[in-house]
RNA sequence: GGUCCCAUCGUCUAGUGGCCCAGGACGCCGCCCUCUCAAGGCGGAAACACGGGUUCAAAUCCCGUUGGGACUACCA
């Protein structure tokens, strides 16, 4: 597979435009991507949207963002061009139309007049007879006479491909030779009878011409393969490598659905997940590299990808998992890019940030307390805003413990100087040591009452942040509060 | 119904006939650390779907059963 031994790999992703990718057409995107980076050869990007009325242009460029987003990078595609352009279908149907004439002249493809109605009512019967419901290729066998009845009542007409009634045998690299009995393959609608392209003639054309080597995607495409090598080879063309993944499950191990709820990689991006988490994890969906490796940066998953080492079952979505992996790499950013990466979720809540510094030192405080970036705003708060109402287990410990502790509290902490997370630190220690209770008990109600809650980053580096004043007018205003 | 694909802890997986009374990770449980929550450390419970073969030896090979899934469209 290095550069040097054959002929440059090229791979491609060809999502349709349909609102935005979902996590299992994420994982055949990078996974088509890692082969083709790994072998140093080409990655193209083709858009499927031959539907144009479904398709909207922002649908379109979202498609596009979540696969940056992620990571991905294309070396071919709508938005940069590339010498097999265009790369839109809806662009490329004059192709389409010139490969059916072709198709039509050779004798692999023919006018099936069949209406929806009698194709439904076979279908049924067949059904009930207890036989494959597949197209019984009646048109494939008609008669000039037939035919040109059918022709003076100009009844509408699809085109059908022929298929060759033989034994399709698909090389899988993933699932290994797949064997297609003569038969099981019917004859398919290639151009619709409003003279529209379907998925498995424009798939066929495009990957010919496009000189694509490796069509990697998800298994539930096995059964099209056939067809598509079918259709090249008709054209005289050469077939690609096939590669089968398995799917990707939701959490209950049933197929994605809408049942799901979000899946799309712009739902975990919304979420605050980080893209190098979102792709590590989904690297491990149907693939590892050993017996123990779970981290693996960009770069590593592309020195070692291999297909040769996807699984061949299919693999539920463990947001547990991911919510792990995101917190480790949460943990690897630096202060500044943490900070930048948090800022977005933190003013999409209301709060204003107008010291990023401050920002930026509160960075070690959550560091690991932290999912996702969505749970800044929540760990925050107290600090970039001054309206604290606390919550009912807040109050009741600022109850509790009564005014005096707390003015007691700020006594010892406006006494603090110079102000220093030590100072701090020995201020409480002070409180803790003058009321006799334990730190949990002493320290809670300060917590409580500076916060709002009863969780919060830790305390002394909390108070330090949110500065001598403000930490006093918080304290003495709860312990106003109390009759 | 037919064809095809798949089957190791709850989940993702390692395992290509002996190294496996099955290893790692998430999750779960316990302990430690500890100002809350996390993070971290240590420990634990937890799987070869079932039944037949083949073999000196099977999670690994073969057959069957069961169970999932895909396809069987003028969807892609």
């Amino acid at each position: 597979m290095s550069p040097e031994t054959g002929p440059t790999i090229r791979c491609r992703f060809a999502p349709a435009p349909s609102g935005s990718i979902h996590v299992g057409n994420a994982r055949s995107a990078l996974f088509s991507w890692l082969v083709a980076r790994h072998a140093a050869g080409t990655f193209v990007l083709r858009v499927e949207d031959t539907d144009a009325s479904r398709v909207t242009e922002e649908a379109y460029r979202g498609v596009l963002g979540s696969l940056t987003w992620l990571g991905l990078d294309w070396d071919e595609g709508p938005d940069i061009g590339g010498t097999h352009a265009p790369y839109r279908q809806s662009q490329r149907l004059d192709l389409y139309q010139e490969h059916l004439h072709a198709l039509v002249e050779s004798g692999d493809a023919y006018r099936c007049y069949c209406t929806p109605e009698e194709l439904d009512e076979r279908r049924k019967a067949a059904l009930t007879r207890g036989e494959p419901p597949g197209y019984d290729g009646r048109c494939r066998r008609l008669t000039d006479q037939e035919r040109q009845v059918f022709e003076d009542e100009r009844r509408s007409f699809a085109y059908r491909f022929a298929m060759p009634e033989r034994d399709w045998v698909v090389d899988d690299l993933v699932k290994g030779e797949v064997t297609f009995r003569a038969g099981m393959l019917r004859d398919f609608v290639i151009v619709r009878s409003d003279g529209s392209p379907t998925f498995l003639l424009a798939v066929a054309v495009d990957d010919m011409l496009m000189a694509i080597t490796h069509v990697i995607r998800g298994d539930d495409l096995l059964a099209s393969a056939p067809r598509n090598a079918a259709v090249i080879q008709a054209l005289g063309g050469t077939p690609p490598t096939y590669a089968h993944l398995p799917q990707v499950l939701g959490g209950d191990g049933k197929p994605l659905s809408k049942r799901h709820g979000s899946t799309s990689v712009e739902a975990f991006r919304e979420q605050g997940y980080l893209p190098e988490a979102l792709m590590n994890y989904l690297a491990l969906l149907g693939w590892s590299w050993d017996d123990e490796t779970t981290f693996f940066s960009r770069d590593e998953l592309i020195e070692r990808f291999d297909l040769s080492r996807v699984s061949h079952n299919p693999a539920a979505f463990d947001t547990q998992k991911l919510e792990w992996l995101n917190n480790h790499y949460i943990q690897q950013l630096g202060d500044d890019e943490l900070a930048a990466r948090i800022l977005p979720f933190l003013t999409q809540t209301g709060l204003l940030i107008d010291d990023l510094a401050e920002l930026r030192a509160a960075m070690p405080l959550v560091r690991e307390r932290m999912k996702t970036l969505s749970e800044a705003p929540l760990l925050l708060r107290f600090l970039f805003t001054d309206d604290i109402e606390p919550d009912e287990k807040a109050t009741k410990l600022i109850e509790k413990a009564g005014a005096e502790h707390l003015r007691t509290a700020a006594d010892l902490l406006e006494q603090v100087d110079p102000w220093s997370v030590d100072g701090v630190s020995a201020a409480l220690d002070a409180l803790t040591e003058r009321t006799g209770v334990s730190r949990t008990k002493a320290w809670q109600p300060i917590r409580a009452a500076i916060s709002g809650s009863t969780v919060s980053p830790p305390l002394d580096g909390s108070i330090h942040l949110l500065g001598k004043q403000r930490t006093s007018t918080r304290l003495r205003a709860a312990a106003a509060t109390i009759s």
